[in-house]
DNA sequence: GTTGCTTGGTTCATTATTTGAACCATTGGT
DNA sequence: ACCAATGGTTCAAATAATGAACCAAGCAAC
């Protein structure tokens, strides 16, 4: 393992839950040497990447985020673009919506919305890590990878998230031709129990997947009705924010926009 | 210089007017040996930090950061709260307001807004880097700073932006005394020439300066009377935006409100 | 086509950086 | 006063980073 990639893992131990780690708990969790934690939080807190917290000697991540986002933010307004479509989504369907981007072997969870016509809502964190191959997002960002990307994510061991999680190879590969012909993914509890989740792909400038665009109900209260209303705000959703983006559908994108 | 330093300054060679940079000019732009950077490029890809744009080769900023800040904002919700002071106080102005944030060596700003009552006004961009002894938000922040603090950003050489800018150590100390008396910054012509700016540092929970908030307005439009608007104005909006982070100020901030 | 220049990417012996066990100095609890 | 944490530091030994040279591919001019 590189030295960069030691100190930019030490990063992903922040989370919503622990945004303050100590240097012990650090050595602990990344299991390397307190002296090389050490070091590593040194040049990272040189570059701005992390700060120890004002009160404690604690480390959080810096302001110098802040400004990366910012600049990302300026190249591709995704960000920006996705709140509007959200808001949007949310009050069409009354439920939790969220959009999520494909980072290497995962994708990420970027901004989310709720909606406000229930009492309850299937709640969300920005900056969740979710699996290509265990949720709705996952798979359909997946069905309209290259070939060998999807290749390459099913050769992993695929861990289950809860008892309905699919695993198999072949029954991912099932799920995604699905995928494919609908071009909406959907999973009933495959991340989280009470979850029945749409998600739609967006696409980047040259057709390839970005993401996804997803709506989150709890399985409670899902009808036929309720699933209809969703997928067809989803995916005219969906291909408003590829467009918002710069983006276009690639040909295996099925055409069809519910009317 | 350590790898991790060197991997984290590639990152700031990505700027609003260069946000995609090949292999090569990076090479050019660091200094840095190729093999190198193309070594460096492939552990910050790895790690979500940068990503290669879609059509080109080209490198750019990645998801990665995305999920960083919103992490950062989700401990240090500076970025949300600041958002409602900027848009308050540029329409309390007319002028140009910004939030930047205390960096190791520097500032950075995180977020501005724009006045909407005149036809010109100061233009930003988020994700500028601001000298500590050239802008008045330097001033504001560094005249609360620890003394050591001080000491040692005084002790670098010190650079001028402008004919304006203080470069002398003795005079910036005088102006500071005159900043921690009046709990504002000002700078007329220092980093830009035509821009007059007042700033006033923001604290967090700790009273030491997170940063700070600040007012442009063209040197041309700057009157006694909007002087005195902007330095009422500006000093009421200081004090809010550290209480809604959460800060306090120290007891060498001047405690006079303008009423 | 062929030439020549540039690009992204790769190799491998040399070199400099990272590593890790042990060691301080402080802090807080008993 | 003690013990067990914590953040931080040291230095020889081991490992990872380096850089010159090298490919293959793309592109423009001829």
């Amino acid at each position: 393992m590189g030295t960069v990639t030691k100190a930019l893992s030490l990063l992903g131990f922040f989370t919503q839950t622990r945004p303050e780690i100590g240097l012990s708990d650090l050595t602990r969790l990344s299991g390397l040497n307190k002296a090389t934690v050490y070091r590593l939080l040194s040049e990272l807190q040189e570059g701005g990447m992390v700060e120890q917290a004002g009160s404690g000697r604690a480390y959080r991540l810096g302001p110098e985020v802040l400004r990366l986002a910012a600049l990302r933010e300026a190249s591709v307004p995704i960000l920006t673009v996705s709140r509007g479509a959200l808001d949007r989504l949310s009050a069409a369907t009354g439920e939790t919506t969220h959009v999520s981007l494909v980072r290497e072997d995962a994708l990420i969870t970027i901004a989310h919305a709720y909606g406000t016509r229930h009492a309850t809502c299937v709640m969300m964190d920005d900056a969740e890590v979710i699996s290509f191959h265990g949720t709705a997002s996952g798979l359909a960002a997946m069905a309209f990878a290259d070939p060998g990307a999807i290749d390459s994510i099913l050769a992993e061991p695929l861990s289950p998230h809860t008892d309905f999680t699919l695993t198999d190879p072949t029954a991912i590969r099932a799920a995604l031709d699905r995928v494919r012909l609908e071009g909406i993914a959907e999973s009933v509890g495959g991340f989280e129990t009470d979850v029945h989740s749409h998600a739609a792909p967006i696409f980047g400038p040259d057709g390839k997947p970005l993401g996804a665009l997803a709506v989150a109900a709890p399985v409670s209260r899902m009808t036929a009705a309720l699933r209809e209303q969703i997928r067809s705000a989803l995916r005219r959703a969906a291909l408003e924010l590829t467009r918002d983006i710069g983006g276009s559908c690639p040909p295996s994108y099925p055409a069809k926009v519910a009317a």
